[in-house]
DNA sequence: TCTATGATTCGATGATACTAGAAATATAGA
DNA sequence: TCTATATTTCTAGTATCATCGAATCATAGA
């Protein structure tokens, strides 16, 4: 990961709507949710909503896809596991600091 | 961690000039650096250096203390852990996906 | 093609943040 | 106490960002 798109995915998440979308995103898992959906669940008016969106998208945080007339938005959690690397990144000049990543695993039947 | 806390923490690093003096200041591990070394480190004038430190101080990401005449500062790794951890959190509904996090071990003797 | 629905883009306004020189504060040594 | 050093606070000018209603675009079904 870049300079800049450490600084663009840190941005972009330092707003308290958009950690709201990301982490609802985070949560919801590769499945995703639709652009109404979240705007529903955050109380949020379309067109801000809309704003943050493309705001985590342009950063790589979320990923989008179309279904019939809804957008889907999902967590592009590459992308989050590189931000928490970069942060972390020769901890300690690369002593025993190891810092680990999150994989979006399949979820578990209930 | 709570959620004004992780805002504070993002925006802290959400600026180029505070993402070089925290990634410094982490690879720098706990013992730290003087305010006039990152200045020199990082080509920053001063007070613009000092606009900085104090934001990532308040919001949490970074300790400070006195030494003579210098004013040394180091990452806080709770902090940036807790961070880590608020963003990956109940990842994927709670499923297969462990984020971890890193701790600042002691340096290892070259 | 007409209408309804889901979502984005536009535009104006208000708020917040960054920069860096100058002045002020804290510590140390002679 | 006087001077030098290390750093912060003050100040103002500039730039960037958030908000949300209205208008627009995209898709689907009758």
């Amino acid at each position: 990961m870049k300079n800049t798109d450490a600084i663009a995915a840190l941005s972009a998440l330092a707003n308290d709507h958009r950690l709201a979308v990301f982490r609802l995103l985070v949560q919801a898992g590769p499945e995703g949710k639709a652009a109404g959906d979240i705007a529903a669940k955050l109380d949020l008016p379309a067109s801000s909503l809309s704003f943050h969106l493309a705001h985590l998208t342009r950063a790589g945080l979320i990923d989008q896809r179309r279904e019939s007339r809804s957008l889907i938005y999902s967590a592009d959690f590459t992308a989050m596991n590189g931000l928490v690397g970069f942060l972390t990144e020769n901890c300690c000049g690369g002593a025993a600091c190891a810092p680990a990543a999150a994989t979006p695993g399949k979820r578990k039947a209930s």
